[in-house]
DNA sequence: GCGGGATCTTGACACTGACAAGATACGGTG
DNA sequence: CACCGTATCTTGTCAGTGTCAAGATCCCGC
């Protein structure tokens, strides 16, 4: 599975995996394909073969991003709390990918793959919402209702989400993730303590 | 005030303003010293002079960001609401400096002028949750509650604004910025529609 | 009016992303 | 088995960038 002499193999799964890598412990300014060539034990240039640009290599990892999202979410079913907290354990989980999902500039939005992967966590999230409304949202006023709904607990998940990563709360929540997360995100859905 | 044949004059500004220009539009990773060095019709190295390297100047970005967030959140007084929209705000209208700010790879963190600046809009952000919630808060219980309001508050405005710069969000809120905000902050502080 | 420090320039080096052309390995076809 | 086409990887190259070092120019206080 390694040491080959001239193919790696499996290059293209190796290199995003090492982007992984650097992106978390450096940023995604950071992110050189040298380095994940050099990582990989290959040339310089044998990434472009694979992902095209730097671009390219971002939007696959980016992909891969929104279908693991997507992944974690569906444990969760349709409880809206879950949802949440399920949400907030990827992004802290899976820093590097979160990081660079939600930075357009990066990658190349448009996609296919990105676009139905994104769908997929999308979907995820207002079924959640959908059910703790009770599910008639048969007309406008009440639909548009549902899709602020659907924002405002994203909102508050990727928000907290974000907060933690930048480092910008005062510590605090580092330990006990699911508990914190629990904390702060069942202001939006009633329980207040 | 301009064309001076050496000296700029105003250098240090100038390159901020063309950094938030610039990041602006093709995000903080297409950040080039030497673009903004041209921009401001000055030598490539002349940056130098005034951040050192290029988290220097992101810090200096940075700073100036929490400055102005600060500025922003004030004429909202303990409004939590109106501290919500001004926050929403914010992002939308200085969606560069935003964008740094959040990132600790881009710059340091730990500089005394940035915790500072830091340190203003988060009290700006406390100062409404303690409002609202009556503002006794004197036993750690409660203490250690209100915390968690000014997380889920801070979180709920900070990932909306979030999702509307990354494009996530599916439109809608482009026109109206501060309806769209009040109707997704509000499902945080109660009045449902 | 002059000296010193602040401000800017010029020149250089290593590193990066991207491109082009060539080398090597793999898989199917005869 | 021999052969060829293709996918994969390499080597070489170029412009652009961040950073450093040394020098030029300007401004202010004395």
């Amino acid at each position: 599975m390694a040491e080959h002499g001239y193919h790696h193999g499996a290059l293209r799964q190796a290199l995003l995996s090492a982007a992984a890598d650097v992106i978390g412990e450096h940023g995604a300014g950071a992110l050189s394909l040298r380095e994940l060539a050099r990582r990989a034990g290959v040339s310089h240039a044998a990434p472009q073969h694979h992902f095209g640009d730097k671009a390219g290599l971002l939007t696959a990892f980016a992909e891969e991003g929104f279908a693991r999202l997507a992944d974690a979410l569906a444990p969760a079913g349709d409880d809206l709390l879950e949802l949440g907290v399920a949400y907030v354990r990827f992004a802290l989980g899976h820093p590097a990918h979160f990081q660079v999902m939600f930075v357009p500039a990066l990658y190349r939005t448009g996609d296919p793959g990105v676009a139905a992967a994104r769908k997929r966590s999308w979907e995820a999230l207002t079924r959640g919402v959908e059910r703790q409304r009770g599910g008639d949202t048969a007309d406008g006023a009440r639909k548009h209702d549902l899709e602020d709904a659907v924002v405002a607990a994203w909102s508050i998940a990727h928000g907290y989400a974000s907060l933690c990563l930048s480092g910008a709360l005062p510590a605090g929540a580092a330990g006990d993730v699911d508990r914190a997360a629990r904390a702060v995100l069942g202001r939006l859905t009633g329980q207040p303590g």
